[in-house]
RNA sequence: CGGGGCGUGGCGCAGCCUGGUAGCGCGCCUGCUUUGGGAGCAGGAGGUCCCCGGUUCGAAUCCGGGCGCCCCGACCA
């Protein structure tokens, strides 16, 4: 029973002035969620009517591909997180309790998981299995942002699972990428299944499940038949005309020219003409390594990291005393491991680099000839780039899942161990699998809205039907009303009934605003005709169905609303 | 962590520079009218002006400190 009239549904004409974010405005402004503070979110009634039904869409189908339900606790002892050396995580939430007791809030529960698989599973005969749970996530953002989108404490559905060996958990790997695909798609968003990096932690592998938005935080490169986050993305460059290769590398004189931009400019050559250099030290063993890549490119971080394990940026003294003054260094004559991006075509002609020496470059400079180098991919792709010929698409995401696959990265610090067949000790192989039921709704949000509001896929929405009256208390319209809300309620609808004694504006503006998919019309108009007006929110179309079967229209309606 | 901005009834804001009875719109309450796109009239309720300290006869306003919130960037296991 829904009425209106009953219900707390705070709908607000303005959006709060420091929201930025579509789904942040249109949230409040609907009256699904409201701030207690930065990054801290209550859901509303209708919105946790919407965060529900996306979590039990998430239920179903992980339920369906053999995972179980459980519930672990928030709040953990510090121990598990300093045995697997993610105590120091910035994000991580610290605190005592009265006993001066170390804890923290979890923000995923790898630590707690593997304790208990350590415990219960002791056989090859336990294994696989897929454990999962909604439970709250603490992280101590640096930033929360953009209202529901980026917040400290979020629900989070985070599965984990344990295999024998490698290739047993690839194959559960899939079976619940499989699901992750039927489950976004069930929610009736738009996402793509991207390639992405494993992080500092390592892994053996990793997707995220990505809803194209403008609020996106992340950035996917989009072809056909490929797509990856940009961290990670690889791509073919834009050929770049170049002068041809000299007999020799020639100086030429640079006073104060140390940017790419300054250099072609007084040159007249192309930015991807030059080379540009990026020196850094690896965090094992202190080697110092020059990257270098085309002027008109960006070095990939995350890229840079898989090619060469753990780096920081060489200091400006440490790099005059190895190479030479900043803003003119180059790989010519350098006495270093030298590592040349894939997207540097080697035999094309001469390029222009940093000549170590104050105030010069060195012009018809040819890789292989003039310079020894390792091929690694280490830059980001730019818009320009194809791949197979096709020019890539740069989108906007919020990553509403991911699926990463754990390898023995926390079965081995807990112990996590199994007796094989031939009774030897075994470590487990884990996976973990999240998804942020917040995030599905805000991106529904962000990708169906228009000028009135909110547009919800009917897999999610608060509310299947708005039913609007606007007979005024006592009325003929009034009964017909009531009489219709019954009827659907029959048929098996949720139905939002607006019975406030309100102006139709207000009404049917509160309507558009929440999003609910259908919404059914009864007043005067319904009277005379004989008919309730309908209405499809997505494409506001309107349509008539006649009263006498009104409810089984609507319903059967419903079946083919988005 | 770097840069910028903002804290005044539920929401959106003005007032602050130049100190002197705290205001506007929306919302809310009561009554009457109105009822197919945020309606009208009349009456009314509601504010520690973020907090602490200072200057002053007097502070929303000036000064100092703190807290909170937002945006851009960095970060995001």
């Amino acid at each position: 029973m829904t009425r209106l009239s009953e219900f707390l549904l705070p709908t607000e004409r303005e959006a709060p002035a420091d929201a930025e974010a579509l789904s942040h405005k249109l949230m409040v402004r609907a009256g699904l969620v409201r701030q207690v503070g930065a990054g801290l979110w209550t859901w509303l009634p209708a919105g946790w009517r919407t965060h529900q039904r996306a979590v039990q869409i998430i239920r179903e189908e992980m339920d369906g591909a053999g995972a179980q339900e459980m519930l672990m606790p928030l709040m953990q002892p510090a121990e598990l997180w300093q045995r697997t050396g993610r105590y120091g995580i910035d994000e991580l939430l610290k605190l005592r309790d009265r006993r001066e007791a170390e804890l923290v809030l979890a923000m995923t529960h790898e630590e707690v998981v593997t304790t208990h698989a350590t415990q219960l599973i002791r056989s090859y005969r336990d294994l696989p299995k897929v454990l999962y749970q909604f439970q709250v996530k603490e992280r101590d953002e640096p930033r929360p942002r953009a209202g529901v989108l980026r917040t400290r404490e979020f629900v989070m559905k985070d599965a984990y699972s344990f295999d024998r060996d490698a290739e047993s958990l690839n194959a559960t790997y899939e079976q619940l990428g499989a699901a992750y695909d039927r489950i976004f798609d069930r929610c009736g968003i738009e996402w793509y299944r991207a390639k992405a990096d494993v992080g500092s932690m390592g892994g053996h592998g990793s997707d995220e499940y990505m809803a194209p938005c403008g609020a996106g935080e992340n950035d996917v490169v989009v072809t056909p038949g490929y797509v990856a986050n940009i961290e990670v993305a690889s791509a073919d460059p834009q050929p770049v005309v170049l002068p041809a290769a000299l007999t020799e590398p020639q100086s030429v004189s640079t006073p104060g020219l140390t940017t790419v931009e300054d250099v072609s400019a007084a040159l007249e050559l192309p930015a991807g003409a030059l080379l540009k250099a990026y020196p850094v030290v690896l965090s094992a063993g202190d080697e110092f390594v020059l990257v270098m890549v085309r002027g008109d490119h960006r070095i990939s971080e995350v890229k840079l990291r898989i090619a060469l394990g753990g780096f920081r940026a060489a200091e400006p003294a440490e790099i005059e005393r190895r190479l030479g003054p900043p803003g003119f260094i180059g790989p010519v004559g350098a006495q270093m491991r030298i590592v040349l991006d894939r997207g540097v075509a080697v035999d094309a002609g001469g390029y222009l680099v940093g000549a170590n020496r104050p105030d010069t470059h060195l012009h018809g400079v040819v890789p292989g000839r003039d310079f020894n180098f390792e091929l690694a991919d280490v830059r980001e792709v730019m818009l320009g780039d194809t791949i197979g010929g096709t020019a890539i698409r740069i989108e906007a995401a919020i990553e509403v899942g991911n699926i990463f696959k754990l390898g023995t990265r926390y079965s081995e610090p807990m112990g996590a161990t199994y007796l094989d067949q031939n009774g030897v000790s075994q470590l487990i192989w884990m996976g973990s699998y999240g998804i942020g039921p917040a995030r599905i709704a805000a991106a529904a949000v962000e990708q169906f809205a228009d000028q009135q509001g909110i547009s919800w896929p009917r897999a999610i929405a608060p509310f299947d039907v708005h039913l609007v009256t606007l007979g005024k208390p006592q009325s003929e319209e009034r009964e017909l009303s009531e009489r219709l809300y019954r009827e659907l309620e029959a048929a098996g609808m949720r139905v939002l009934y607006d019975d406030r004694d309100a102006g139709p504006g207000e009404k049917f503006a509160d309507a558009e605003l929440l999003g609910v998919p259908l919404r059914a019309t009864v007043g005067r108009r319904t009277l005379a005709s004989g008919e309730v007006e309908l209405q499809i929110r997505r494409g506001q179309q309107g349509s008539s169905v006649a009263v006498a079967d009104a409810a089984a229209s609507i319903a059967a309606a419903w079946q083919s609303v988005p």
